[in-house]
DNA sequence: CCAATTCCGAGACGATCGGTCTCGGATCAG
DNA sequence: CTGATCCGAGACCGATCGTCTCGGAATTGG
């Protein structure tokens, strides 16, 4: 029998809703999921019947959210230096934000406890930004604009690195010059 | 009056080493308390007497158990490059073990999720290695080895972030290959 | 329209864990 | 000896995760 309730598109949307400000409100280890289902309006099993953990609903509800790629677009004005200091002056804005503060800092919990999270998160969020950034740097290389003698993969590690230390170090976030001066340490040393 | 007992080296010990062996061997987020004081054959109170939270005894646990820096050592043997790539193969040896893997998502996590425990760790756990890079640096940059236009804060959150990064996105531990081509980038950005 | 099925919100429930408190006993200074 | 402080052990509390149950609502096949 194929009979039976529909799952409610409303409730999901509640769920997602609610996680994700609770996330960046609390951030991910004071996110409870009693919070979660009493601002969704929600029975508990709901959620549970639809995510299998607390870190499951989180990775969705980023990725819903309007914070997955490319939230962050990465230009592609032919020149390769303006197009980095372009995308790397955006994130250390959104990262110096205590918005994305709270996001980087409650995926990195999420990947740190859990490893099929971790994955998923991978995937859906880090995979595609650092795609994206893969393949202007690949399209440099093609123009001309890179040595070939440091991988694009390579390359792309450290910009993110770089960044991501800045934020997980909690000391000072990053600035715009900061982000200028790491696309120029890159680039003078793939010219 | 100054009377009374006095604290217990021994059990001190006894709480720092089952710590830190339960946090390598199931993560921050699924080491107990409860199983600290019983491995360590010691009461609770004599924990939270000492330690306010589990990120302090945490905290104290890596930064007392041959963990801390200088564990990793920087040698100076004249040749920036040559050193630079010593430290990083052997960071990178360091995290791709399962040992050193899990010490730094342990950190991670703890540093993610706790304010006061993210700046103690920084302290006296990041801050001195990101130290002994800036120093070395430094020293290179006074030999005429490196160029003015990057600042050495700046190489070395390169550098450490793009190991973070590795770590963290739980793809691919890094390789001692990894290593050099990340040491061959920022050294040609910075000639 | 009816019956079977599946979802819904609500909340009770058991288990786990962080952190506090209490107890009898041990160790120190004076 | 006395008072103070620490010790191990474990009861206890509150929060939380995740499961389970309940009556009710939606949906489909007959």
């Amino acid at each position: 029998m194929t009979g039976g309730r529909r799952r409610s598109e409303s409730s999901r949307r509640a769920i997602l809703d609610a996680a994700r400000g609770l996330l960046l409100e609390r951030g991910y280890e004071r996110l409870t999921i009693d919070a979660v289902a009493a601002q969704a309006g929600v029975g508990k099993q709901t959620i549970y019947r639809w995510w299998g953990s607390k870190g499951a609903v989180v990775a969705d509800a980023v990725l819903e959210g309007g914070l997955a790629p490319p939230f962050v677009p990465l230009p592609d004005t032919g020149d390769i230096e303006t197009d980095l200091r372009a995308w790397l002056r955006a994130w250390t804005a959104h990262l110096a934000s205590g918005v994305g503060t709270s996001l980087i800092l409650a995926l990195t919990a999420a990947t740190a406890e859990d490893r099929a999270v971790a994955d998923v998160l991978y995937e859906r969020f880090t995979g595609p930004h650092e795609q994206l950034l893969r393949d202007r740097l690949e399209s440099a290389r093609a123009a001309g604009q890179l040595g070939s003698q440091v991988p694009v993969p390579t390359i792309a590690g450290v910009l993110i690195g770089s960044l991501l230390y800045r934020v997980l170090s909690r000391q000072a976030p990053p600035t715009a010059d900061d982000a200028d001066m790491v696309v120029r340490l890159v680039l003078a040393g793939v010219a």
